[in-house]
DNA sequence: GGAACTTCTGAGGAAGCTCTGAACAGCGGC
DNA sequence: GCCGCTGTTCAGAGCTTCCTCAGAAGTTCC
């Protein structure tokens, strides 16, 4: 059952304050991307977020898009039909010098170009990713570019005494320090972020698993008994299993 | 509570207080080199330290930019394609007599006119250089020139009980004396300007080896391992894997 | 011109991670 | 109480990531 659609405020978002530019306008992003599926998943993702997103489908219409928008930041395809992403990006640089770039890359593209990308403070991710990896570098790069927040979400995620620091990739309950692998870090990012509200597990699976898996959502249910054991190992359990719904995380006593 | 995000000296930060002018506005640095991938590279270096940043592709338009921008210092490739860089320093001069000039030079250049001009107060990096060389270089030399520090971040990093002075080339921990050798010290200079933050391989590599290297991550992790036998003989460890991820340094005990 | 040091490559192996399959447990319906 | 369905957990195979050693090539310094 849907509950708290309509009454939450919300622009368009997730009914999380979003991240914002300093005049509280909402934050920019070009997506940059030749299949227009992926464009439309990413962006579908971002908007989520509460951001305004556009899309272009190659590097000449990704600049004259960008000398439109404007954008804060620009998620890049690495690999386009008309040039790559190296020349669009010093493009970029040239319309809007302090845009932040998340690039795309195929796996084994990586060592060849890359090179020299991170440097500036820009980012990449490697095909296939999940949505919410992206969405976290991405907010990682607008956080540090100086984009404000409308409400004091700072880059730690906090659910009762579970604490989550991203840049550390640190967990901690009630202080103790909690060790997890990088999926069972990306699930509890996703619960923690969406704290008190029932997770289908294709929701689950669409967002912390990569686009191209062809799993069930089977591996979501052992990934949960994994964070159990760890997370709520003899304390009282955080972690809920919403029968027939999916899953939720919440703070101890009711608060 | 509002962070203070906008008076902070920076346009896409790293999220450490940046060294800035008196006044507390950004540094200004101008970039000169006739490469635009490396005036690129280097730009986005040195916004990222929350510099403001500009660049010249030749001597005519370096002294133009300069005149214009008043920069507090000059990072100047020695071979330009109009003149060389010799020329531009005395221009530089009369246009800001007070300006720091970080030569970029080739390995074989001219070590006489170099020593001249260190002499003068400038310093000078032969290329190919890792972009931390040429921060820390830049650092030092406005450090030198009067910039204040936002807060009291000295030519010493701390982290725990290990000690790094950037200036003398020395690090101990625990009082006693560790010998790096070259990538080494800034391998481990990286690590303690960004403790208690996961870094990437590519970070690492983008960062802390030169712009042209072409090998694999699988250096990083060598000397990490090179690293952890000295830094970490025999004691608590403070240098720390986080698979899928890169890696972190931490003080010992937590907090 | 040689010794000491530094840097990097490659290989082997250890450790950790992810997912499959299957058995098991608990809930709810009848 | 029995059965089916949903969810939980275990065990282990296959894979990826990481660590370390040994040695070759290059560099620096005497």
């Amino acid at each position: 059952m849907l509950e708290d659609n309509m009454n939450t405020p919300r622009s368009r978002g997730n009914g999380r304050p979003a991240l914002t530019r300093p005049d509280g306008t909402p934050v920019r992003v070009l997506v940059v991307d030749d299949d227009p599926d992926l464009a439309e998943v990413l962006s579908g993702a971002l908007r989520y977020e509460g951001w305004e997103v556009r899309t272009a489908g190659d590097g000449a219409s990704a600049v004259a898009e960008a000398r439109e928008l404007l954008p804060d930041a620009v998620v890049l395809d690495v690999m386009l039909p008309d040039t790559d992403g190296f020349h669009v990006l010093r493009d970029l640089h040239t319309v809007k010098p302090d845009v932040c770039v998340l690039f795309l890359t195929a796996r084994d593209a990586v060592e060849d170009r890359i090179a020299g990308i991170t440097a500036g403070g820009d980012d990449y991710v490697t095909k296939p990713f999940s949505l919410e990896e992206v969405v976290a570098r991405l907010r990682g790069l607008l956080r540090r570019a100086g984009m404000a927040r409308q409400q004091d979400e700072g880059p730690r995620l906090v659910v009762g005494d579970l604490v989550m620091d991203e840049e550390a990739r640190e967990v901690t309950r009630g202080g103790e320090l909690i060790e997890l692998s990088p999926t069972e870090f990306e699930l509890l990012r996703f619960l923690m972020r969406n704290p008190r509200r029932v997770l289908s597990k294709a929701q689950i699976l669409d967002r912390v698993w990569s686009y191209d898996f062809g799993g069930r959502a089977h591996v979501v249910e052992l990934y949960i008994s994994y964070l159990r054991k760890k997370v709520d190992a003899g304390r009282e359990p955080m972690i809920h299993t919403v029968r027939g719904a999916g899953y939720v995380i919440k703070p101890v006593a009711g608060r």
